[in-house]
DNA sequence: AGCATCTATCGTAATATTACAATTAATAAA
DNA sequence: TTTATTAATTGTAATATTACGATAGATGCT
């Protein structure tokens, strides 16, 4: 086999497991940081900024579009890109409402 | 090719994607989340909770120990799991170190 | 129109992940 | 000691992910 049998899990399960699955690459967390970090439109210059080539960038730019946290803007020949504040929010409400959660220290373990 | 270049990134950034990817996966955030629901050490119904073959739980059990935040203690025949509340207390604070950025709203986006 | 620039897509190779049957290991019970 | 029970490991097939060269598409410039 090998494909995530989806449909044995709840709606909240899969969407929570698919948006971390979105953060869980070291350069799409670090494409995030950038456009933070600048705090405006990013404009054709991640390439440069991350290290990878230009197709492998372009295919991280896509998962973080669908998951919709990031926002695509077209500028001439260029992109320009920023986070969708408002997912942003629900982003980390969808994970707060997991991580939040605590469990007593129990003696078992 | 099709191996994540890990070593262009931070620390941080390898750190934060391979919790992220931890979590990304139904299995495993219904794992935790009957963990969780049960408040107490879960003895040997995963299976039967999360409804995948004994082996595949298994390796889900797994990958959430080698992250460190679910415990597993011997009883017996069976193993019990209980989350790590001081490791819980860290996946945290690492998240929304992360999620708590803020950005503002940019015309050209 | 022709050329330069930048991004997306396609194709493909390498590797990782997911799932489960079969087996092994370890303890409990008879 | 044999048998039952439970979890981990091994092996393997199917699928997904990651990365990049090559190419296509779209816009700006001369």
């Amino acid at each position: 086999m090998g494909v995530t049998k989806s449909e044995i899990f709840t709606d909240y399960q899969n969407k929570l497991a698919l948006a971390a699955r979105v953060l869980g690459h070291p350069a799409r967390i670090a494409i995030l940081q950038h456009l933070f970090k600048t705090d405006s439109c990013v404009c054709g210059d991640l390439v440069g900024v991350i290290g990878l080539a230009q197709p492998t960038i372009s295919q991280h730019l896509k998962e973080l579009k669908n998951l919709g946290i990031i926002k695509g803007n077209i500028d001439g020949t260029r992109v320009c890109y920023c986070i969708d504040t408002q997912k942003w929010e629900e982003l980390k409400e969808l994970f707060a409402g997991f991580l939040n959660q605590t469990a007593s220290d129990k003696s078992c373990c």
